[in-house]
DNA sequence: ATGGGACCTGTAGTAGCTACAGGTTCAAGA
DNA sequence: TCTTGAACCTGTAGCTACTACAGGTCCCAT
């Protein structure tokens, strides 16, 4: 008899790069369909699990959050020419990025300044925690 | 007699810009010192704490963590020239936001060239998604 | 005296994992 | 075949930094 061509989760993990635990969570909370198991209880996983989960990853990795990625995994197994429903959270995806990108460049200017006031060596009243204590900004 | 001056939680939140939840919260993580009570059960705040909650707020609004807050507040309390430290880890916070906004704006570039790719009018296979499918990106 | 807004405590929920504890299974070497 | 021990299993608790209740009490202006 031919055995099934089947994967542990730490070689999927290995794979996808995602973590055993990881791999687990997503499962309980049903990210992730369930795959069978073996006799004594270890899960065995096929290739296309592998791709999902290298999915979820870059998705994560680009900021999605889990509620997103489940859209995007249910879009993508739709039939449905469901691109423009994609674009529009990749789309909604970039602007929330740009926004962070310019929150944390307002902090930074703001570390950074006080960092260099603070450099000028031997200091009475430390420049920092001053502005820190400090108005609204 | 006269009446100490002192202000409610609801007058310290709206000095400070710190929500209520927030305040009791900080106080019962010990980043804030508990502070008298009326004979009904009442906090009674004096000035100072509106001025230790807008540091709070500042800092954390520079992206330190509760921790390292905590440790600012530390070196702000003591009085030795602390201004070394202070600028270590403001710097080391100036660091992190600067990290963080090269990692988002790697993300951003790759969100920017799904979206475009995809815009291009009717697609027959979406490319967002075969994006997120691709590799370890 | 009374109405209602502000306050009180304590607990549970959020996101997205991570880290146990205490057990079972699998595969490879002797 | 037996025996290790690494990898797997479940379930629960912890993490950060809040936020949101529920169910009650207090304060103050009218």
């Amino acid at each position: 008899m031919a055995e099934l061509p089947g994967y542990s989760i730490g070689e999927i993990s290995r794979r996808s790069g995602v973590k055993v635990e990881t791999i687990r969570f997503y499962e309980r909370i049903g990210l992730l369909a369930p795959p069978p198991r073996t006799v004594g209880g270890h899960r065995v996983y096929g290739f296309a699990a592998a791709k999902r989960l290298n999915f979820v990853r870059r998705a994560r990795e680009l900021g999605f959050t889990l509620g997103q990625v489940r859209g995007l995994l249910a879009l993508a197994d739709g039939r449905e020419d469901s691109c423009a429903e994609v674009e529009k959270l990749a789309r909604a995806q970039l602007d929330a990025t740009s926004g962070r990108i310019a929150d944390l460049k307002r902090m930074e200017k703001v570390l950074a300044e006080m960092v260099q006031r603070c450099s000028g060596g031997t200091v009475p009243d430390c420049p920092i925690l001053e502005a820190l204590f400090e108005g609204p900004g």
